[in-house]
DNA sequence: TATTTAACGTGACATTTGTCACTTCTTTTC
DNA sequence: GAAAAGAAGTGACAAATGTCACGTTAAATA
């Protein structure tokens, strides 16, 4: 299987040439310096994985991933990072890249690079939890009045979340088209906002899945 | 290394066991058939890497995880699901499980299983696309008829998806308010929807960062 | 038992939002 | 240059939304 490495500094691209070629059936066909090295190698190559630093000189591993993928969406772009904070990974994801590494413990890397190759995703355990879905919408990021609603409020604010009117909620739930207005009324003075908009940004910002 | 497999399926149990014993240095300990199994197996056999179905009789693998995780947070556990439209997988990364694969194609387990022992974290291709914070915000998940919006329009939609009345619109950007009225009214009927409230949360589903 | 408190409802009213027909101005196109 | 298309505005009107004072019911508490 044939693989690509791109990394600005020729002791990182050597040093992982030869931990992949003694432990694996990997050949590393290129080493590239620079990102914008990937879509000419790439092409010339077509290799199975290509791995890749994040942080180049002229061209970042982002860009150059973005425009192999744009290519060859199916390529199998593995992007190596030297710090967990970070910031790229939402973007890397939705581009496609298929694996987002530390690189710092080098031996995880051939096992990541057997599961990327068998079409699997790969993250580092430190990134992954950078995703904001994760973090966000979670109970204890609710605000405390949220507490102080009654179930019925609830239910109101949820429907008021899915954009119907007075009259679809009302019908929903059973209730009277005035006691919805009346709801949506307590709604609003319980949780200080000034519209049913707001309402519903509310909600969608607290309870998005 | 050891192996916990939990499935309440026993076909598929033991065509797990067979492979994974075949192909690489991991023994099955424990075959559980319940998320209720997990726990008490788990903390019998102390294995390696946890194999779990999401979806069985009495507890589920998501629960059974959670259980497991609250525990001992470093747990190695990879869930199985069937369905890649699978609804589980934020919750699933919430609470720390390390992989999330379709039981599909069975020979991809094996470097999945490699990689989680090695310390990342193993998706299946098809399921990190369900992250909300992937696949709302890029301009290729736009319906159509965004396109045919007029900039004002696009400044407008935005501030209506801040919460913003008729009134502030209007001195933001400078112009009547009958304008934005009219200008929202527009919007609708571009968008198909019935309501400002509903034009929200069009914007913040698709813009949202 | 009497009192308080909270959930829920009602109806009148004020305000905001949305619709529609029509105008103005600009750009494009024939 | 005339016609067509579309972005933006105006004003009158209709519909939906939000407010308020007040009523009913039921549970909690003194």
């Amino acid at each position: 299987m044939k693989l690509i490495i791109i990394d600005d500094d020729p002791i990182v691209s050597s040093s992982l040439k030869k931990i992949i070629e003694s432990h694996s059936n990997y050949t590393v066909v290129a080493i590239g310096t620079d990102g914008a090295d990937a879509m000419p190698l790439f092409i010339q190559y077509l290799p199975d994985v290509i791995l890749m630093d994040i942080q180049m000189k002229h061209q970042s591993g982002l860009e150059a991933a973005s425009a192999v993928l744009s290519f060859q969406p199916s390529a199998k772009i593995i992007l190596l990072t030297t710090f967990s904070d970070d910031e790229y990974i939402i973007e890397a994801l939705r581009i496609g890249v298929k694996g987002y590494l530390l690189k710092q413990n080098f031996q995880s890397i051939i096992p990541s690079l057997e599961a990327v190759a068998s079409g699997q995703h790969v993250y580092g355990a430190e990134i992954i939890h950078k995703l904001p879905s994760l973090s966000s919408p979670t109970k204890y990021s609710l605000p405390a009045q949220y507490e102080s609603l009654s179930e019925k409020e609830k239910e109101v604010l949820t429907l008021v979340g899915q954009g119907l009117n007075n009259k679809e909620i009302a019908d929903s739930l059973h209730m009277s088209e005035g006691s919805v207005r009346n709801c949506v009324s307590t709604l609003l003075d319980k949780l200080s906002l000034k519209s049913r908009t707001q309402l519903a940004i509310f909600f969608l910002k607290h309870f998005r899945k």
